[in-house]
DNA sequence: CTAGACATGTTACTCTATCACATTTCTCTT
DNA sequence: AAGAGAAATGTGATAGAGTAACATGTCTAG
């Protein structure tokens, strides 16, 4: 698809690894992760969660169901929305809502809460540790007597690579 | 459904105060606003916005062009689209991803980092500050070296009414 | 009064998401 | 092993959200 070493694929956490390595660890992560839960990651399931992490990207629904059906699955919209819905509810995934995309979490079991960085040229997308952001969003949220449950943090900008000067000259 | 004391008329930000005022007041200064800007806040937009206060809480895009189609604007899609994004992005509104749905700003003018507190049992949405948040969500995005541009933070939970016990019990 | 910019109206369409129902597969109990 | 009930899947239909494209109108600058 592009050379392994420097492809800026979008959607890397724009720090450069071993991808093949990195979706096969965290797809373990996640396998033993919902045998902890008592989840039960099903064919479809588990497809739809390497789909996710192969492409490591953001992915539309109707993108992943078009592979889903590719590999013998349903080819109706609630077979993805179900299997996306299941990973989301049992922290596999992240449905990042700017995008209308879910994205194959990438700490599965760890308790974290993540923000989304969206870079708004390449399109990557990073998940990246918001502990002190739900810190602090959740004082906000205390102050007015608010209780958070779940929270969607989600932000639009440049990422390094693209804010590094050939951003919106390659346009 | 409720009573007239502790009506919880979805939408309030969680505290009481007089709507009808603050709807007003806060138009006033969006007005204000929009002029120092140089928008130019044309009477489809302008209904758009009142609209918007007039409900105080997070209206879909359609639900809004029901109320302007029948206030005489037109009543196709980009109607009402184009009036609530030349809202957003003229800082007198905000969309709230979550919900598919727009809310009034109640501090035009004021540079801020909303936060938007959704009860997932009243609806109610309250827009909190965040400058907070921002602040932190910048720093964990410049760790990656990520400049944020825009941001979208919510959270869902109890407001405080529906945490106080009334809950789920009256449902 | 003409050209251009901006705003609006309207048609049609795409993308996103959920409902409802039939069928199958698993699990747990007897 | 049998059978009830829960969970998961497949499928058709439909609802909801958002945009592209084009025509018309409006206002201003020259
Ligand atoms: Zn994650
Ligand atoms: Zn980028
Ligand atoms: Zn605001
Ligand atoms: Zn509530």
């Amino acid at each position: 698809m592009s050379s392994p070493e420097t492809d800026p694929d979008a959607t890397l956490a724009f720090a450069r690894h071993d991808h093949a390595h990195c979706a096969c660890d965290t797809l373990a992560r996640a396998e033993a992760e919902a045998a902890r839960r008592g989840a039960r990651l099903t064919p479809v399931r588990k497809r739809t969660l390497e789909i996710l992490l192969e492409a490591h990207r953001a992915m539309g629904a109707y993108e992943v169901l078009d592979r889903l059906a590719a590999d013998g699955f349903g080819n109706q919209p609630p077979v993805a929305y179900r299997a996306l819905e299941f990973l989301v509810e049992n922290g596999l995934a992240h449905r990042v809502r700017r995008l209308n995309a879910f994205a194959a979490c990438m700490h599965p079991g760890e308790d974290h809460a993540p923000v989304f960085l969206i870079c708004r040229v390449c399109d990557a997308v990073a998940e990246a540790p918001g502990a002190a952001v739900r810190a602090a969003l959740d004082q906000a949220a205390a102050d007015l007597g608010f209780a958070v449950e779940r929270a969607n943090i989600e932000a639009l900008g440049l990422c390094p690579a693209c804010a590094g000067g050939a951003d919106d000259a390659t346009v």
